[in-house]
DNA sequence: AACCAGGAGAGAG
DNA sequence: CTCTCTCATGGT
């Protein structure tokens, strides 16, 4: 087993399964709640996509129909209302035209990575996200949490490109997006059980760390 | 009371 | 391609 794989099975044993970790009823409120997340916490996003879904605004159409104003005031409990309410314009605009109003169609692509982020204010971090959750496509998703700790265990460089980090993942792991979905889910359980501290070198936070890989099982396999 | 959070785009060099 | 700046709100 490699490391990455002996990661996971190591941070299931510590937090459980996390199933159903990101919020939303359809496909496209997770495709929405991906946008409003950015650089903001999960319970800020949430409650700007509650205000969407009382106001029947989680739907490429009624979002694509909706005067823009009113998209930023509803959304203002996430932050950077100016720029996400464009954002969020921009994805059911592209949804409505080329999608014939129905996120699950990118899975007809040939290459729905590259649609999604020919989109305005979706990067690469934020097309993964849909891909893998909105879609279940095994996209894996790389954000600073993952970039902090595997840098920490030394199993990724923290400046490397996004892609690299990703490919990394992919290639030592099955492509199962269930198993995707558990892992990013899980890497954010563990970075938010860490101290305040931004020192990456708190010896707490690195203790944590270096608990993903000691081995619970027999101490003397070699092949990890 | 400063500082940053699960980011992305634009502009500069 | 790699920096740096900006965008806004809520929590410590």
């Amino acid at each position: 087993m490699n490391r990455f794989m002996h990661i996971y099975k190591q941070l299931k044993q510590m937090y459980g399964a996390q199933k159903a970790w990101w919020p939303g009823e359809t496909p496209f409120h997770i495709a929405i709640g991906a946008i409003l997340t950015q650089n903001t916490t999960w319970t800020s996003a949430y409650k700007a996509l509650q205000n969407l879904i009382c106001q029947n605004l989680d739907t490429p159409q009624a979002l694509y129909n909706t005067d823009i104003e009113n998209i930023k005031s509803l959304i203002k409990p996430a932050g950077f209302m100016n720029q996400k309410a464009g954002y969020l314009k921009n994805l059911a605009i592209f949804t409505c035209e080329h999608l014939d109003c129905c996120i699950r169609n990118l899975k007809k692509l040939s290459h729905p990575r590259e649609a999604l982020l020919s989109v305005k204010g979706i990067g690469k971090e934020t097309a993964d996200s849909i891909l893998l959750y909105a879609l279940d496509m095994p996209y894996f998703v790389v954000d600073a949490y993952t970039r902090r700790i595997f840098s920490r265990l030394s199993l990724v460089n923290e400046k490397e490109p996004y892609d690299n980090i990703a490919q990394t993942f992919m290639s030592a792991l099955p492509q199962d997006a269930e198993l995707y979905k558990e892992y990013h889910a899980l890497i954010v359980e563990h970075a938010k059980r860490r101290c305040k501290k931004k020192s990456p070198l708190c010896e707490g936070c690195l203790l944590k760390d270096l608990c993903l890989l000691q081995t619970t099982e027999d101490p003397y396999r070699q092949d990890i």
